[in-house]
DNA sequence: TTGACATATCGCGATGTGACGATATATTTG
DNA sequence: CAAATATATCGTCACATCGCGATATGTCAA
């Protein structure tokens, strides 16, 4: 008697299962660690190059400390490493699929960004 | 000196300006929106088919005004739009580009899911 | 060693978010 | 009309998040 098919589906046909609830939360607190404006930028800067805490804070405007507590955030949940030389600190991008979800996110707001 | 190039790139080639601060806000509210299991659910019920408040609450297992609150905020933000019939309201996706987000999301999350 | 520099961590206060119960509104049914 | 149903809204409380100043740690340079 539900309305619908007996199972919802995703896009590639496969059933959605309440099991999944696991997953959902993973999902759920990787978006919330991208969800906020400085790490996306420092996403996008990472995915490039690598970058020191302070030209990371400099470029996004943050104090070096704040700028730390993101990196931490970032590194804690699998995004970023980083390697220790001299007194800097440098991030990378380790999660391979932050490329493609940034993608996403850009097509999406930078969509009709031109004018 | 930086040891950068000169300007950061996205992934199109195009330099990333400080001005996208506001487009970066935008991108950070759009993903908080997302960073919730039950939204995301939610999100993935409704790409395939409409739904009522109810049946979205009994499948994402929360109570309906907890559903009810979710949905409207998805709906403010631009991702869904409802319509009433009778005492029913139905809600469906017209974010065109939440589809691919979420296949970008499932597809780092599913990845090794099948053992 | 001393001092400057780069980064990390901690505690705090402000603000935001999430879930809940209660209640309000609208719609159908009897 | 009254009762039941479906949804929406509100007030509240617990909790998380954010940015900050202060401070700690580690590293280089004189």
């Amino acid at each position: 008697m539900a309305t619908k098919s007996n199972q919802p589906r995703n896009s590639a046909g496969r059933p959605l299962k309440r099991a999944d609830l696991k997953t959902l939360a993973q999902a759920a607190d990787c978006l919330r660690i991208l969800a906020h404006p400085v790490r996306i930028r420092m996403v996008q800067l990472v995915l490039h190059d690598r970058y020191t805490v302070g030209e990371l804070a400099e470029d996004c405007g943050v104090l070096e400390n704040v700028a730390s507590e993101h990196l931490r955030l970032m590194q804690r949940c699998g995004f970023f490493s980083s390697e220790k030389e001299g007194r800097r600190v440098y991030y990378r991008v380790t999660e391979p699929h932050l490329e493609r979800i940034l993608d996403c996110i850009e097509g999406r707001f930078q969509a009709g960004a031109s004018t």
